[in-house]
DNA sequence: AACCATACCAAGCAAGCGCTTGGTTTGTAA
DNA sequence: TTACAAACCAAGCGCTTGCTTGGTATGGTT
């Protein structure tokens, strides 16, 4: 497979760990119909909002007619459903990797912050957009299904802040602290644009680590 | 005017400047059938998004008939744009006053944090809301608009950070400490249950401005 | 050569949508 | 009482929507 963007300065592999999960049929291979279309989909999504985005947009953006959309998925909730199933379990995966290779906890922290600062604003930003602002879009059943796996990801997190409150250098709550960070690294999306200069990823990551206050070990 | 709820423990009376601001025309009276359209409309959209919302659901809200509506409003959209130009007035009022109250501009910026918790979680919380999540239902020409108003709001945060940089207090830079905060505090809605006890308004305030870090003076 | 699953097209249906229309009720003021 | 505007109803138009249907290429397997 070609590499088609710079590799990260991440201390994890991400397209090694996209290859395991491609293999275990976990995600779609972004060169299938099938992951193209998701891809396609989560930008249109993400453009547009799921309920302005009708099949014949997304067909027409994989060059197929709007009926043979439904040869691959069901439904169009369906196709929301995939692309947040699919972010979440390569991003969940992605940060596992990130936290294993960090020893101290505030070095776990701070892999977390800077895998979810890329996960935002990177390749799959578009995708983690629509997770967060087509949330009411999915069915109530559907809804449910997706936060199961959310809760997967959010518990690295509150394993890390629980251990650093434990070691006295979280002063405040870990889920109020998640919460916050949840919001605040999110919204990063509307305004955050490191390839106009500035501001780095590193350097947001060190600014938000700075803000949550952490007193010396 | 009959309150029907609890006084706030802002630093102002939010009442007072909500009869100001209706004796003005610039938002609707709650009592008018207008004002009550937009509450409903507020709730409508973000508990199932504007979309998903007809205007079948809006007229059954406030018992007429679809059609009537555009008696009243002669858009959909212009139902949605009114939901968020009356509410970035009245919060724009409101904050204007919590900070006129403050002397130093640390109390200013506590205010500030106060007064947009309670915009996001008290009754303005839907409107708020719909705010943040339906942003991208509006037209383009309509986003602008409501854009110039967003402005004078955030003006009042920048000055305050602002005046914190220079005096040293805020080490991180002004803009993008808002902006944190902006998706910091916009999430709590998705979170924070006040009614249900644990932690209180007050004491949300005092774990984000003690997050900043601010160092003494 | 025969078969068959996969991937697609062309056409269109039923339902729901925002909004319009023509007419009726209601409140107010001369 | 008359006059008139604001508020509303009943009906439905024209369009778009998600999705279905019946049929057709394509490529691999036997």
């Amino acid at each position: 497979m070609v590499v088609l963007f710079k590799p990260l300065d991440l201390p994890v592999n991400q397209d090694q760990i996209l290859q395991t999960l491609i293999a275990d049929n976990l995600v779609s291979d972004p060169e299938s119909a099938r992951g193209r279309l998701l891809r396609e989909a989560a930008r249109l999504f993400r453009e547009k909002g799921y309920e302005r985005t009708t099949v014949r947009d997304l067909a027409a953006a994989v060059g197929i007619q709007s009926g043979s959309l439904f040869h691959h998925f069901r439904t169009k909730e369906e196709i929301l459903k995939a692309v947040m199933v699919e972010t979440i379990r390569l991003n969940t995966a992605v940060m596992q990797a990130a936290m294993e290779a960090a020893d101290s906890n505030r070095d776990k922290l701070r892999a977390l912050v800077s895998a979810e600062l890329e996960s935002i604003n990177g390749q799959t930003g578009e995708a983690m957009a629509v997770l967060v602002f087509e949330w009411r879009s999915l069915s109530e059943v559907s809804q449910a299904e997706v936060l199961k796996l959310r809760d997967i990801y959010e518990a690295l997190w509150l394993d890390v802040l629980g251990a650093l409150k434990e070691e006295g250098a979280l002063v405040a709550d870990p889920f109020v602290v998640r919460r916050m960070l949840t919001g605040a690294l999110s919204w990063t999306v509307t305004w955050y644009r490191p390839e106009r200069g500035g501001l780095t990823r590193e350097g947001l990551t060190d600014q938000v680590v700075a803000m949550l206050g952490l007193s010396q070990p």
